[in-house]
DNA sequence: TTGTAAGCGTTATCAG
DNA sequence: CTGATAACGCTTACAA
């Protein structure tokens, strides 16, 4: 399996390599029709296909992008990456996917790994554990975008969604009915993300004369998340909840089917993320849904601007969740 | 931004670009220390960082392998994926991830896009529909591992499941709670894994001299299956139903939950795949679970031999699921 | 309209 | 132990 080059078909065809390469490269303007006959079926012949590395190392662009998700086990994640991947496609550029399982140094890794193979430019889901290197990026001007997370004094593009608001109408969506003890259950506070939506449960209650109350608030990692909710709900237990995540969620539902908690019934719940089986739940889940797709797409989209003609002013685009009412809040309480 | 090169490291380290290729490379055999410091240095001042691009052309090796997923919104290819992944880090190898969705010509694009890119190997979930180009990779040796489907007639290494005997237990089961008339949902028969599903299905019911009965057999695009069900259940509806994958059980659940059925009652449900809420469910969901994860390390590690030690005989590895007895399938029906 | 030749940043071979 | 020098397969001025 010897593998056949430009020279192949140059030879082959009877004329110079760089013939075949404009040929290649659809540069005809000046080219007889004769010599593109030529080459053509000296292609098709030999059915050469060009070494793209050879001509990356040439052009300097690889026409590839790296993603660094935090963690493809949130269904966020897959998702988003779903999108940048088909987004590329149509420009013809390829994704290479990373996961650091929200570890800052395999992120690091993957970061300078990236750049070594030449990537075009990256999209992260930022740990937030290397501020460093993010703001070496944005000196560098290094094409990059944030996606689902930003970064407090690094200013490079970034797409969110509107985490705080989001929240705040959820909650107050449970306090319409009636819940005026609401408990919030999410990863520890370690990334922008979370601390927004902390934010918006804060403001809710304010908003609405609620008072604001420790123990309703547990922001553990998830193996800890069952034992939390037991000690939760010992005494003067919340008639609903938030779940800040898809795997926070699965977490209280563990607890509550453990507890043999009627959900939708003694306990109203609110997810925020898009749960894949929410509508065929019983009873069916309330969830604060991502633009998942739109926000993959728009930052593709910003990343390849970038590229093709940098530099670009950083801009942060905060797409809109929406709150899909389904069984498991919509019940008043009473 | 001027990327910094070996020549920029050998004039700073005050050698050549030799000795620094071969400090790079670890052959520190025949170097001095001193020499060994020198360039260290360098290195560390100038942060150079080498470009793989370069150095893939050289070696004719890009260290990046490609995988050709069918449908990553199926979980089971994510865990493959993931698992992949991770086994390939440790092998200092990347992944690139192409989704066909199932569509046999982007497959045959993606194929020899990644070729192009020079991808030392290639993971498929095979669509079926390139037998030609399977071939094609066979006869060239070029180093290629099936995941979760085979192909008749091409010799090449797969890692499949015990399909057929996996959902022959799985009707056992209901048989032996007392279901007479069981049904069984999937996708259309255009793949191995689903065919032998099937079969499995029937050797169960032939086993326990149960009638094979045509309409208790759904083989019907995503959209089509609520619909069928509901012809399936007008008359003489069945008393449980086999889902042979993720998202057919998604359709049926919305059957299910549009008709009021109770599951595990009015209807015992087994799922072929991992399901990641199976456990929360009310009630939870038996499955039968695919190591996912020993898939895709088997396929990378499978692959990756063949890359380093090509050529390697073909190899076929069937590895065991296991049926999850949870509550939607284990109430003796009466 | 096509060919020549000089790179791109490495690695590999072989002298020295 | 270290350094020239020639590839690797392609693109791109510049010549012809």
């Amino acid at each position: 399996m010897k593998r056949v080059t430009m020279a192949d078909v140059a030879k082959e065809a009877g004329v110079s390599k760089s013939t075949v390469s404009q040929f290649l490269n659809g540069r005809f303007e000046y080219m007889s029709e004769e010599t593109k006959k030529k080459i053509e079926r000296a292609v098709q012949q030999l059915s050469y296909s060009p070494n793209v590395v050879a001509r990356s190392l040439k052009q300097k662009r690889t026409s590839m992008i790296g993603i660094i998700a935090a963690n493809i086990v949130h269904g966020i994640s897959t998702e988003v990456c779903q999108a940048i991947e088909d987004y590329c496609q149509k420009q013809d550029m390829h994704a290479i996917l990373c996961n650091t399982y929200d570890d800052p140094e395999k992120e690091k890794k993957y970061i300078s790994m990236l750049r070594a193979r030449q990537v075009d430019g990256l999209i992260i889901f930022p740990s937030g554990g290397n501020q460093e290197l993010y703001r070496q990026l944005e000196k560098e001007a290094y094409p990059v975008v944030f996606v689902d997370r930003k970064i407090e004094g690094v200013d490079v593009s970034a797409i969110v969604v509107d985490n705080r608001s989001a929240v705040r109408r959820a909650v107050a969506h449970l306090i319409e009915r009636n819940h005026h003890n609401i408990a919030l259950v999410t990863p520890p506070l370690t990334t922008y993300t979370r601390k927004e939506r902390l934010e918006g449960y804060k403001e809710a209650l304010k908003e609405r004369g609620l008072p604001f109350q420790d123990k309703n608030v547990k922001s553990v990692p998830y193996e800890a998340i069952v034992p939390a909710m037991e000690e939760m709900f010992r005494e003067d237990p919340p008639t609903a909840l938030v779940a800040a995540n898809d795997l926070s969620f699965m977490e209280v539902m563990k607890f509550a089917k453990e507890n043999g908690l009627k959900i939708g019934q003694d306990l109203a719940i609110i997810v925020f993320d898009n749960i894949k089986f929410a509508d065929i739940y019983e009873p069916a889940v309330t969830t604060i849904s991502q633009p998942a797709y739109e926000m993959g797409t728009k930052a593709a989209e910003l990343l390849i601007e970038q590229i093709m003609k940098q530099p670009v002013e950083p801009q942060t685009h905060v797409l809109k969740t929406s709150l899909l009412v389904r069984e498991s809040s919509n019940r008043a309480f009473s």
